[in-house]
DNA sequence: AAGTGGACCTGCTAGC
DNA sequence: TGCTAGCAGGTCCACT
């Protein structure tokens, strides 16, 4: 499910409210990705810090260190003054003076792991090799095409895998390729620098322009007040395999790269 | 180092 | 109506 824009939005609808408030009770589901990596009791009457984002991954500042969470594909956090009992995909709830923080994720791909900082124990293990961030004016064409010149694999792949840019996940790729007007199946070491600054521009636009919708919403994601995106709604490819391109008309075709669904439109896009 | 495929887990839908 | 196969927004890990 949630992509950088999700994360983002997600961030930015509780991170306010939850700045400065108490733990007073930390309940547990079933098993995540990983363990919490501390004693749930451990956490109450630590206040919380401010929230952060580094690529899908949000960072919550706690006194004896923090929580890394990770929404997995299927993971959302709601904030509530009165959640209610937990249901069956409830599996973290960080109760606290000012409201609830509630992990709901079917498929637990998710994870909420405790760490003494972000650049030490697992937290920093996970977040070692990510990439740069979309809006970083790091990430320029000069730098995604020095990047993927190094690479054979197909460009939609090198964009998905997180070490040369962060936030693009299936959705985004398939958007950002057809926004640049390149073959998600190209070589990555064959995009040339003129290429390499329109996707760079595409992603961060497409990226920006999510967010600015409040995400995608393809069947359950809401933002940590409840409101889903609607971004899923100007689509140009992700999901519309068969149905004709918005642009010029060719079917979108849907391929399968790396046993997961691209879709892209064979008229637009060029390799 | 880079590339490949499997693993984790549940729910929904299309098709027979 | 009921079963099954296939699909889903992520990413870690083992192996070549």
């Amino acid at each position: 499910m949630p992509e950088l824009p999700e994360v983002e939005v997600t961030r930015r609808s509780f991170g306010e409210r939850i700045h400065g408030a108490r733990v007073t009770a930390v309940r547990l589901g079933k098993p995540l990705r990983w363990p919490l990596g501390c004693e749930p009791h451990s956490l109450v009457a630590q206040s919380v810090g401010e929230v952060s984002r580094r690529a899908k991954y949000l960072w919550l500042p706690l006194e004896s260190g923090g929580l890394l969470m990770h929404l997995g594909m299927s993971g959302s956090l709601a904030f509530c003054d009165a959640p209610g009992e937990a249901g069956l995909h409830d599996h973290f709830d960080l109760v606290t003076d000012r409201g609830t923080l509630r992990l709901t994720d079917p498929r637990r791909f998710g994870a909420v792991v405790w760490s003494p900082s972000r650049e030490s124990g697992l937290a920093a293990k996970l977040l070692a090799g990510l990439g740069v961030e979309p809006f970083d004016p790091a990430f320029t064409g000069a730098y995604l095409h020095a990047a993927l010149r190094r690479r054979r694999v197909a460009v939609k792949l090198a964009l998905l895998s997180g070490d040369i840019v962060v936030g693009a996940g299936n959705i985004y790729a398939c958007e950002a390729l057809f926004a640049a007007g390149i073959d998600p199946r190209t070589r990555s070491d064959r995009v040339s620098l003129r290429r390499c600054e329109l996707l760079a521009a595409a992603v961060r636009d497409t990226l920006a322009r999510a967010l600015a919708l409040g995400g995608s919403t393809l069947r359950d994601f809401r933002d940590a007040h409840g409101m889903a995106g609607e971004f899923q709604l100007e689509a140009q490819v992700y999901g519309r395999a068969g149905q004709s391109c918005r642009a010029c008309g060719t079917p979108i075709r849907r391929w399968v790269q790396g046993q997961r669904s691209t879709f892209f439109c064979p008229t637009c896009q060029r390799r």
